[in-house]
This record gives structure tokens, sequence and C-alpha cells, in this order.
DNA sequence: CGGCGTCATTAACCCAGGTTAATTGGACGG
DNA sequence: CCGTCCAATTAACCTGGGTTAATGACGCCG
């Protein structure tokens, strides 16, 4: 399974850090050129905005993989946060150490591309919710498709996933809980 | 330069195809399992909804590359349209001759590695432009960001393409010449 | 125990965008 | 030159979600 060839792998190069929650992994404008692999715990990648306004890209669990690409692929800073929403323990890499792994160990090339290809997917799923579905629409199948997840999130953070208000799902809810039989 | 090294790759295992404006080169619901390289030309990628309203993915001019990833990764049917807006010439490669000109030719792994990766990179600026921006921010930064295409496109397929309708746009663009000094 | 901060809910009001439909204005073909 | 078609605009009306603010409901700590 992919996520323990990387940890095999990454265990000895990296290192393995405590999050507690609320610290910062990495922070919008740094450049955090590391790969990190989520071991225990679950964070969130969020943006934002010069009047303090969060827009939040995704929630990653344990199992998870964070990269910021503008770091990886143009040494740019990075375009959001990532913060620990519960304590977290957190396997660091950097890209150098990843670049001499890779060559002393070719298959790892799969597996990063299995990751990239896994992203583009994700987040063209995502595209398309917020193209073709309704924010109603969007909570539904989230709450489907990450029951796990959704339990362990606060409202105000699923709806800046959802990218609502708070209050806007507040509303979604009552009305989910009057309409049907 | 990306494009050129792809297109020589693959210019004599490919098929280049003529498609007249208005021809489908795939539809939702088909598996497509080949890579698309426009040539010549401009096509767009849509959802369609069973109630019949379009919402555009991406346009892709010449120079672009299109490829399912639920047929390539899963051998899933496309989940989109692909339309030629213009007159088009299309290079056609299957996966399978992708697949032997990738073990004939290892280089080519790190071109398609390139794609995925600037393909992600898309995708999240787009996720960016729903989540924290509005209509007429995402209006604005499309016209600045590809004026060329903007030029090729009706407003309608613009209008879908950021996720409103075509009544919406003409009134972000009227205000628009009314405002600015 | 009481005070405090935080999150969720609710209400009231406002506005952007959706919907429907009418109008305009080319482009095209007869 | 005159219909026809379709894209774009405009108007009128409606609705979903934003904003602000008030109210509960906890949990924490002094």
């Amino acid at each position: 399974m992919l996520f323990m060839e990387l940890v095999d792998l990454l265990a000895d190069k990296g290192k393995l850090r405590p999050y507690p929650k609320g610290r910062f992994v990495f922070r919008q404008g740094e450049k955090a050129d590391k790969l990190f692999l989520i071991r225990q715990g679950l964070v969130k990648a969020y943006y934002e905005t010069h009047d303090g306004k969060e827009f939040i890209k995704s929630f990653i669990p344990e199992g998870g993989l964070i990269a910021s690409l503008h770091v990886i692929v143009a040494d740019q800073p990075s375009t959001f946060n990532v913060l620990a929403l519960e304590d977290s323990t957190i396997l660091e890499v950097t890209k150098a150490d990843l670049d001499s792994l890779q060559t002393q160990h070719p298959p790892l090339t799969q597996v990063l591309y299995s990751f990239l290809l896994g992203l583009a997917m994700k987040k063209e799923k995502r595209e398309y919710e917020f193209l073709c579905l309704s924010a109603d629409e969007r909570y539904q199948r989230f709450c489907d498709a990450e029951p796990g997840l959704v339990a362990r999130l606060s409202q105000m953070d699923i709806a800046r996933y959802l990218g609502i208000t708070p209050v806007a799902l507040s509303r979604i809810r009552r009305r989910r809980l009057q309409a049907p039989a």
C-alpha cells in the first residue's frame, strides 16, 4: 500500500515531530520545502485573506500527505497555512532528502506520481462540486463521503471548507432536519 | 520545451485528426483512453447535467493536452465532454502506445510528471478562485490572465466557465463600464 | 459557585446572482 | 431586401447566502 511504502522509505530519513493542537505546520508566505506525512491526528490547509477571512482547502487526517506545490515546483512561498486541528505527529522529509532517496530508489518516483495523480483527481472532484452543485448538495456529499471526518470537525470549519459561512451551514442543517420524513 | 518534446515523440505513433467546430472529441460516459494534444484550434471540456445544464471545466487552445484522468487511472468512463469550439487539429495517442513509448523512452515519464504537476497547480488555482473570490473578481482575473482566450470565446462560455449565468456576466460587464473613471 | 470565552443557532435585513422573458442587433440565407 | 436564428443585453422578480447581532449551551478556570 502506497502510504506504508513511503513510510518505510522515509522513516529514517525524516524527522517525526509532534504538533499540539493549534500549532502551525507551516504558514502562508513561508517556504516549507518539505513533505509532511501525517502519522496521527488531523490538520487543515487553508487560505487566509488580508482582512482575516479563512477559506479551507482541505482536511488531512492520519495517512495523508501534504506539500506546497508552489514551494516544490518553483521555490515560491506557500500560498496557504497548515494548522493542527488535533494533537498530531507528523513525519517530515526535506525535498533534498527526497531527491536523494528517489535516485537510490526509483520505485519511489512511481509512488510520488500516484500521489500527484490522486491530488489532481481530488481537485477535479472539488472543481466539479463548486461548479455544478449548490452549498446544500456539497454538504450532503461531504457528510456521505467523509462521515468520520465530519464527526471530528467544528461546524465553522466544515462551513469554510464548503465555501459558505457558519450561519449559512446552520440554516442548511435546520432545513435538513425539518424536511425529511 | 515540454510540448515540442511530446510532439516529436508522439508524432509518428499518434494520429493527427481534424475536428471541425462543433464536433465532440469525446463525450461524458465514454471511455476515451487516449491522450489528446491540441495542435491547432480550441476545445472546451465541460460537464453536462441530466437536465441539460452546462458547466465548463476548462478551455484548451493549441499547445494544450487533454486526457480523462478517470479513464487513464481507473478505466472508468469520462465524467465530462470535450467539444471543438473552433476548427481544430488534434494529435491522438492511445494509452497503450503511450505506455510502450514510455518504456522505450524514460524521459517521457518526466514530461508526463510535469504535465500532471501543471494540472494539479491549475486546479489548485481554480479551487482558490472559487473559494475566495467573487464572480466579479474571477472575471477580472480571467480577462487579465487570458486576454487572448477571452477574445475567442462567447460570453455564454465565459460565464459557464466562471460558474455563473450569461445574464449575471452581462451585469458584471455593465458595472465594469459604468464604474471606472 | 459565578464569570468568561467559544461555538452553534436563530432572527432581521441586504445584496449578488438565478430565472424568465422581452428586446436588440448582427450574420446568414433565401 | 426581408425573415430567421442566435448571442447579448436589459428588466422584473425571487431566492440563497452574507452580515450583524442577539441568544443559548457548554466547558474552563478562578
